[in-house]
RNA sequence: GCCAGAGUAGCUCAGUGGUAGAGCAGGGGACUCAUAAGCCCUUGGUCGGGGGUUCAAAUCCCUCCUCUGGCACCA
């Protein structure tokens, strides 16, 4: 996996390729959406590794806040053990989904508490915090301020606020405004430059307009007497700092050679950084586009270093979004563990378009994998092999030349449309063209018709080298699906007999040898049949 | 309400000025190496409604309708 180092895109000059992931807030269960988001960060971390680029993926959970404070209330348990219990779900997913990162950034983690710390420290010192009292409605019961939005529509806080009082509160603030216009240059300018900091473009007329209007300063902080389940102020033990110098700093806590110091040596962080952040277009406005771009210069960042965000879309449910009320929740443990963790990834990567929303379909799900991995891939992998096994003892020959060159030229061009999709991570663009380089070996079949061949010794030489093309074809194709289908491509080697490290480079034709004895077929993607279903 | 996205064949979507497209599903056919898979052919659409610009509009402009999202700490 690791041999090769050679990049097959020059367009990219850079070897090194950090990808993260939102963290997930540590209140609830994974759901689908969470799993969407770490399998497309990881195919496009396997993707970057195939290409001999140098990876780091970071993903995690968000542990503190009022909620999981709450809720481990409500358990009767202290919070640590409480989080610790829903952390274990995620990454129970995450290895039953094959998701392989590099770094696991959990808000809890000392490393990141000191990050933090030394983060608030240096910006308090700068000026870049201040601290005000400031007043509010506040409900007792449900312990928190109230804002407008909270009003019902006779402008009144309703009952299920219980009391509601006014209430003085000191707090921290960090300064937002100032850099209000910093911003939306930068977004002008990275669209200009061809860089845009939000991908799809059409997220940022969005992110610009709520840019434009950003008034007031940003409150990071909690009295402790109200929300005791977080970072401790460096400079103040009577608050924690609330959710964004928290979660967000993960991004850079755990990222290699990262030091908060000002003035710090960040050669090695800078090999890395900027990152390309994945997240959902519900957290985009306004806490990755605004607040984080903002930090980011607080501390010093260079405008070519606020990093990129990859915005995605969601997946909904007939058409609703998942609701617990409509009972639609899809729980993707209990989809990998009825269909197999390749066949739900491959189903998210496939059947959505990066950036844009989608509906969630079992049917469809089981209909994909029928048709895209059973019914062509797989079932090419079984015949090719069968009939290599029954005309020549499964020892490949090249044959004649022509059949040759066109597998050559046919998968040459599907390899360049592969990578040109997920160079612009699009998952589902990238697996058409693998799909359609076996829709093309399927229809050789049919062409050449190998069981007519066989049976006229003349013929000898056309045989050979269709097989020859179908086996290496097949090569090529494991190569490619190896991002989203890490153990069908093993799957599809060990049956090649070909059991060798591979890169993006080696996805050029001819690798197999003649004289190469192939392996034994075996349905690599048994058909899921409708009654298994129920 | 403001902003953005979407509305094209039963389903998922591509197509941004020049005779309506793909995949899947449905129908038919020839074949047999194969996971009853694959291959070939085929049914199917007044391109959300209305108006306008143009020799020509799914494509540009106006307007209306519907859905979704953001503006409000859920991937």
């Amino acid at each position: 996996m690791d041999s090769a180092t050679e990049s097959t895109s020059p367009s990219r000059p850079l070897s090194s390729f950090f990808i993260t992931t939102a963290i997930d807030y540590t209140n609830g269960s994974p759901h689908l959406g969470h799993a969407y988001e770490k399998v497309l960060a990881d195919v496009l971390a396997r993707y970057h590794r195939l290409k001999g680029d140098k990876v780091f993926f970071l993903t995690g959970v968000d542990q503190h806040g009022q909620k999981v404070q709450q809720s481990a209330e409500k358990q009767g348990v202290p919070p640590k053990q409480f989080v610790d219990g829903v952390t274990a779900r995620f990454t129970a997913l995450w290895e039953k989904l094959d998701i392989r990162f590099d770094g696991w950034a959990a808000t809890t983690d000392e490393r990141h508490k000191e990050c933090v710390r030394r983060i608030l420290f240096r910006l308090n010192a700068e000026g870049q915090i201040y601290k005000d009292r400031r007043g509010g409605y506040y409900s007792v019961r449900q312990e928190q301020f109230l804002t407008d939005k909270e009003r019902n529509e006779n402008g009144e806080f309703g009952p299920e606020w219980g009391e509601v009082e006014f209430r003085e509160e000191e707090n921290y603030y960090f300064r937002l405004a100032e850099h209000k216009q910093w911003l939306l240059d930068l977004i002008d300018r990275r669209s200009a430059a061809g860089t845009p900091l939000v991908i799809p473009d059409f997220r940022v007329a969005e992110l610009r307009n709520a840019v434009e209007k950003l008034e007031g300063d940003l409150c990071i902080s909690r009295p402790k007497a109200r929300l005791a389940w977080g970072i401790e102020f460096p400079f103040d033990p009577n608050f924690v700092t609330y959710v964004w110098f928290d979660a967000l700093v993960n991004y850079i806590s755990f990222a290699p050679g990262y030091d908060p110091a000002a003035g710090a040596d960040l050669t090695e962080f800078k090999t890395w950084w900027p990152a390309l952040h994945v997240i959902g277009k519900d957290i985009l406005i306004p806490a990755h586009g605004v607040y984080w771009p903002i930090m980011l210069k607080a501390l010093g960042f260079a405008d070519d270093e606020i990093p990129p965000l990859l915005v995605h879309g969601w997946w909904n449910i007939s058409g609703a979004k998942m609701s617990k009320s409509l009972g639609n929740i899809v729980d993707p443990a209990v989809l990998a563990e009825k269909y197999g963790p390749e066949t739900l990834r491959y189903y998210l990567m496939s059947d959505i378009a990066t950036g844009r929303d989608a509906d969630f379909s079992e049917e469809r799900l089981v209909q994909r994998y029928n048709t895209d991995l059973a019914n062509s891939l797989g079932n090419l992998l079984n015949r090719t092999l069968s009939m290599a096994a029954k005309y020549r003892g499964g020892v490949l020959a090249f044959g004649e030349a022509e059949t040759r060159a066109r597998g050559e030229a046919e998968s040459a061009n599907r390899v360049a449309a592969y990578t040109a999709a997920l160079d612009r991570f699009a998952p589902d663009a990238a697996l058409e063209a693998a799909g359609a380089l076996a829709s093309w070996c399927n229809g050789l079949v049919e062409e050449s018709a190998p069981w007519k061949l066989a049976k006229d010794p003349a013929q000898a030489d056309r045989l050979d080298a269709v097989l020859y093309t179908l086996a290496e074809s097949l090569r090529i194709l494991a190569i490619l699906i190896s991002p989203v289908l890490p153990r069908a491509a093993a799957g599809i080697f060990s049956q090649l007999n070909w059991n060798k490290a591979f890169s993006l480079a080696d996805t050029r034709w001819g690798g197999l040898p003649g004289g190469h004895q192939l392996g034994k077929a075996s349905p690599l993607f048994p058909r899921i049949e409708a009654n298994a279903e129920a």
